[in-house]
RNA sequence: GGACCUGUGGUGCAGUUAGGAGUGCACGCCGCCCUGUCAAGGCGGAGGUCGCGGGUUCAAAUCCCGUCAGGUCCGCCA
């Protein structure tokens, strides 16, 4: 393990059992631990004994117990797991006993005396041997699935890259404030967790979604640059790559500072973070993308670029030049014509294509496709494209004979969304992505607005406190999907790891900006009085954004899920196993809380 | 809120497609044997309402409906 802690010698222990070398022979040692494993043979007993911090990180030396001793009495019938503290003497192994797979190997104890600290029921899993055990139950016994190894290893590791974050970010003048666990519940964004208040009837506290308000607070304050790994609740839905209820962000805000301010810090901040956990380069700066170009590109604003696989545009080429009805009324509906090549090497199956519009169909668009076997043009669109047309739609895929050209045909988000998708999956399965590379890139200029299908109004796209590109003269002067926001997001491999943006700082545009969403200004004072207050006493400009802690973590080890690298999470379903939270409480911390609960109605 | 996958002795699985006796594998557990193992080995044994409820059937782990639990995804996450 990274930093040894000091060994306290006591009467526990004078040695780490682990720490054993053919040095050591002849000493006198008292060693404590875990019973890994026992292996009886009658008129001799081997154990391993176990240190703290697992298997790898911890070390484990073979304890030789004969039945003349104490220690055997003690040690035979003893379970694994169980916590003794040995006596004895440190040995050399004879050559054809030493064992070169330990870094113990070469010594062995004999023991003397045993003492049992601790003994352990039958486990309900296997803890030494390397079995996949069910989630469930490593999440009920968590403390278990620690004593493994892997999960205590990836601890290590996350206390190391909070760590780097803290040293990194110390040395780049960043100062680390503690914000208000207890705030209050904020009207935007994620359903709020809240606590109610006993000094209070019928008024609660809620727990931050993010310190955002806070940071931005500070910059008033004139803290000119701030972070916190800070914790933010979110009583929402999870996903593998999302924690149910609570995370943490790498959360940073700087006064006075640009889009490229941030930009800069933030690719100091990862290189080092690389460079700190990893022996993988990164190369700053990043690339940027474009909001509009990385979902006409790839498909989504979280593209994995580690392989190339774009989409072509053929909107201008193929829509409305063809007898085909699907292409021929594409550009004048609005929509657009995608394509995307599937590399020949996947021998898709008709079912996979069948998949394919399936997929399609669910987003409202139209999906077809153009399989180049060897012996022809197969598929639906074979059939109904010209020779010419279908050289074309080939061309501007660039695919090959044996690849397959998928098409979309739709409103272009979604057309997107579906070519978007499918690439990122044909990229796993044919393992396009490599594994030891990391792929950041910026994706920038989002848009500010999104039309609200249902009112036909606009909504905030993204964070209503973001500034406007080009500020009021954009608000008054443009059509409200044209404008951009100083707004964007951090990915790598696919993954979203942070969201920022230059925030607004100046009420006049904040109430030209609400004013477009359908907001008066009372809408700000009410919902975020604090903030509304505090810029109209010389806020700074300023900016920020939060890297995703957990999620960098899960993507520098390469976990498929953000569970993994979090001591006691939650599970799917914000069920804690372990404690076995939430619960009901009594009626009398109800009647403290001036609370009653009204069941659902089936 | 919705879709899909999974649920079989303590653990991890096979058996479910195509209904025919709780049938199998590895580990663990209990007992006995065993002085050089390190996934110790040998012999014997215990342990199961096949998640739960209902239905179809002569017969259900297997088919159907409902439900619960775990996971993956959509919605959601400013």
């Amino acid at each position: 393990m990274e930093d040894t802690p000091p060994l306290a010698v006591n009467r526990y222990r004078d040695h780490r059992g682990g720490d054993l070398r053919p040095e050591h022979v002849g000493h006198a040692v008292a060693l404590a631990g875990w019973l890994a494993a026992k292996r009886d043979h009658g008129g001799l007993l081997f154990v391993d004994l176990r240190d703290p911090g697992g298997p790898a990180g911890g070390g484990a030396v073979q304890l030789v117990v004969k039945p003349d001793g104490g220690a055997w009495e003690v040690l035979e019938g003893l379970r694994l797991e169980s916590v003794v503290s040995v006596t004895g003497t440190v040995v050399a192994r004879s050559p054809e006993t030493v064992n070169p797979r330990l870094p113990t190997g070469e010594v062995e104890v004999v023991a003397e005396t045993a003492e049992v600290l601790s003994s352990a029921d039958v486990l309900p899993f296997p803890v030494e041997r390397d079995t996949d055990i069910g989630e469930e139950h490593r999440l009920r016994y968590r403390y278990l699935d620690m004593r493994r190894g892997p999960l205590t290893e990836r601890l290590v590791r996350r206390n190391r890259l909070a760590g780097v974050v803290r040293a990194h970010l110390g040395s780049r003048g960043f100062l680390e404030v503690q914000t208000p666990i207890l705030t209050a519940s904020s009207p935007e964004g994620a359903r709020d967790f809240l606590v109610p208040s006993s000094q209070y009837p019928g008024e609660f506290y809620a727990l931050p979604q993010a310190p955002q308000q806070f940071k931005q607070l500070l910059m008033v304050g004139g803290v000119e640059r701030y972070f916190q790994i800070a914790p933010c609740f979110r009583d929402e839905a999870s996903r593998a790559d999302r924690s149910p209820g609570e995370f943490y962000q790498i959360d940073l805000e700087m006064a006075f500072a640009t889009q490229e301010d941030v930009f800069d810090e933030v690719e100091r901040l990862m290189t080092a973070i690389v460079a700190g956990m990893t022996d993988k380069v990164t190369a700053a700066p990043f690339p940027r993308l474009r909001f509009a170009e990385a979902v006409d590109r790839y498909g989504t604003d979280k593209p994995d670029l580690r392989f190339g696989l774009e989409i072509a545009e053929l909107t201008a080429t193929l829509g409305g030049r063809t007898e085909l009805p699907m292409l021929a009324g594409a550009p004048s509906a609005g929509h657009v014509v995608r394509a995307l090549r599937v590399p020949g090497d996947r021998t898709a199956p008709r079912k996979w294509f069948d998949g394919f519009a399936e997929a399609a169909k669910a987003l409202g668009v139209t999906g077809s496709w153009l399989q180049l076997a060897p012996a022809g043009a197969k598929g639906p669109l074979a059939r109904r494209l010209t020779d010419a047309e279908a050289g074309e739609l080939t061309r501007a895929a660039d695919a090959r004979t044996g690849d397959a050209v998928l098409v979309a045909v739709g409103s272009r988000l979604p057309a997107a969304a579906l070519l978007g998708e499918q690439r990122r999956q044909v990229g796993r399965e044919l393992g396009l992505a490599d594994p030891g590379t990391l792929a950041f890139a910026w994706v920038v200029d989002f848009p500010m607005y999104e039309r609200n299908e249902q009112t036909g109004g606009w909504d905030f796209a993204h964070n209503p406190f973001s500034m406007p590109q080009g500020g009021l003269e954009a608000l008054r002067d443009l059509d409200p999907g044209d404008v951009l926001a100083y707004q964007y997001d951090l990915v790598c491999n696919g993954v979203e790891l942070s969201s920022g943006a230059v925030r607004n700082h100046r009420p006049d545009i904040m109430e030209a900006a609400f004013a477009v969403a359908g907001y008066g200004p009372e809408r700000i004072r009410s919902s975020f009085p604090a903030l509304w207050n505090a810029f109209h006493y010389g806020p700074p400009p300023h900016a920020g954004i939060a890297p995703g802690f957990d999620r960098i973590l899960m993507v520098l080890e390469d976990q498929a899920n953000i569970r993994e690298v979090i001591a006691f999470p939650l599970n799917q379903s914000a069920r804690d196993l372990l404690m076995g939270a939430p619960s009901p409480v009594s009626d009398a911390q109800l009647r403290d809380l001036h609370l009653r609960v009204v069941p659902p109605t089936p």
